[in-house]
DNA sequence: CCGCGGGTAGAAAACGTTTACTTTCGCCAC
DNA sequence: GTGGCGAAAGTAAACGTTTTCTACCCGCGG
């Protein structure tokens, strides 16, 4: 592959003014030289070295993702946020799933930063695991040190997002439209207590029912895994506690997907008999059999503005904390408390 | 942050030898000096410069995955595999959603290339479109210069996928399946007639009927775009013609999602009145109303494979191309012709 | 006692850029 | 005629590694 001393060289001028003319430096270099180069530089299919700049300037247009898993729905939203606003800064999106195992997740915050990336983006929620935050925060503060931004699209150990979603909001006001249906026992299938996200979910189901003075009944709220299979554990949790409810809110929308399709398998009708919601609004929360009610989020403008919080970083700006807002949408699987 | 001159410094050696023994280099270094470099890089919390190193090497431990959309169940699954594989290398994925645009494409490419990035796997289909292919084709042409690798995961401009799914073996087995339910009227829904992928479909359609002794009718073949958009306007396009059909037979699930929403909009019974079979089984498949048909593809194989491709094409093997089979899972969306 | 070889260590070049500094040259004002 | 200035070009250092080549020391055999 060409460099550049070979197209100054086939020029017949010096790498400097090379350099000038293929960068877009602001040097002055005559109309006659320039395309000279230009045309030394088509004819050898010159690609410039980004390691080179990068060794240089101690940066590289990279920004690194850190998720959960691309494959779960709520991620892969995100990334493409991030990717379509780096896209057009001429940055390039590296991801990386740590399926949640601090020790993936320290790997990859290592290699992001021997790679000098101009950033990182960590897009879940932070673990309440104090053993590997340690080395973590290293990483983050060598990422730092090198003038590249941290940015943390969720909660974490030791702060709240930087560009965030409203959680207790988002989940209170789903709550407080189960209740507007006549509904008091609601369970709330909370995810795993060490998931500070799910901390936050959980919070807002305090929340909203303490915003309608409706007391709160533990028995009714279920800690299990953050996926389907945890919804369906939910549910039977919640069927082998022998405790009364008519709906279930979920604090994300694969536990309400698990759940609905635990609850067909026991023959509870959804809504008929059970109201159930979700939260997220993934793709799939509108295809499923009832298309599921959920909270939607802004995910994909979640990702952008945090690749822009990244930029306004490392150009120096201290950029204040943000919160997006969510939306409430009824679907088919939540109805008016049946009566009878 | 530190480099390796700070560490050598500190431990009071070259920073040869610091190199020696951070860089796991098969060069004897004694006892003692080791543990102290050891200590130094502890001590500064000393990360390698992979810029650097890339530049020496000309390569740096990064593979970019070009894909239509990273937001697409299918391709999400890809790039997992595809990083689970690099994960275990010590390499990093980027990802690149190209939205099929191949001017995206091409600028994804270009800038993989000037990261010097060791592959670029390609996991989307080729486009059959003249004018682009040409600048690809130096790009990739490049890569190969600098000794990286290029693989296709599908059929591209110039030949078949390196690794790749029997696309007319899988349609050609559920159009079988569904002869075997009975079934003799069968609509093909195809996607766009540009996209290779969909091309190879459309034949495994016509091979399925051809085996069976089936006349192919043409009217019961369309092109849409590759999305639930699509798959519902098939539909339409479909009952238009005025055409007879009692099963529809989809290029992907994507399609047949779309399919299914119509046909329940328009009051038909899906498998009563019409069959609807998709392909892919994208995680979203089984979980629709009613349970999609499909044929199952091993993508994450295929991402898997595809890495490893990579990896022994820069180790300088010649590596014979291979094809993933597939499988054909019923589920609720296809029923026995009934024959009122 | 001298030479040699094995085990360690260091010096320096190279990778491809960018950029601060220097040089060259023509021109104009005095 | 000369001093100075501005435009345009070139020189060379620097970024952080790896690796080749060279140097040194020590012990041992002749």
């Amino acid at each position: 592959m060409a460099s550049i001393t070979e197209v100054a060289k086939l020029a017949g001028v010096s790498t400097a003014t090379a350099s000038r003319v293929v960068g877009a430096v602001d040097y002055p270099v005559s109309q006659g030289t320039r395309a000279r180069v230009l045309a030394a530089a088509r004819e050898l299919d010159y690609v410039p070295n980004a390691l080179a700049r990068g060794l240089l300037k101690s940066t590289v247009p990279i920004v690194g993702v850190i998720v959960h898993d691309i494959t779960d729905p709520y991620f892969n939203e995100v990334v493409r946020g991030v990717e379509d606003a780096a896209n057009a800064a001429g940055y390039l999106v590296i991801t990386c799933s740590s399926d949640r195992d601090p020790a993936r997740q320290n790997s990859y915050a290592r290699l992001l930063r021997s790679l000098r990336a101009a950033a990182v983006i960590f897009a879940g929620s932070g673990i309440a695991d104090p053993d590997a935050n340690v080395e973590l925060a290293r990483h983050v503060t060598g990422i730092r040190a090198n003038g590249s931004a941290v940015v943390h699209l969720s909660p974490h150990a030791d702060g709240p997002a930087d560009v965030g979603i409203d959680n207790v909001a988002g989940i209170a006001a789903m709550v407080a439209a189960l209740i507007e249906l006549g509904h008091t026992r609601i369970a709330f299938l909370a995810g795993p207590a060490t998931l500070l996200v799910a901390r936050e979910r959980l919070e807002g189901y305090r929340r909203g029912l303490a915003d309608a003075r409706v007391a709160v009944d533990e028995r009714l709220i279920v800690n299990t895994a953050f996926d389907r299979a945890g919804g369906a554990a939910g549910v039977d949790e919640l069927i082998a506690r022998g405790v009364e409810f008519t709906a279930i809110s979920c604090a994300n929308d694969l536990l309400a997907l698990g759940a609905l399709q635990r609850l067909a398998e026991l023959g509870r009708a959804v809504p008929g008999d059970i109201s159930v919601a979700g939260f997220d609004d993934i793709a799939i929360a509108a295809l499923a059999a009832p298309h599921l009610s959920t909270v939607r989020l802004p995910l994909r403008e979640l990702g952008r503005r945090g690749f822009d919080n990244a930029m306004r970083t490392i150009a120096g700006e201290t950029v204040a904390p943000q919160t997006l807002p969510t939306e409430v949408v009824l679907r088919d699987s939540t109805a008016r408390r049946n009566l009878q």
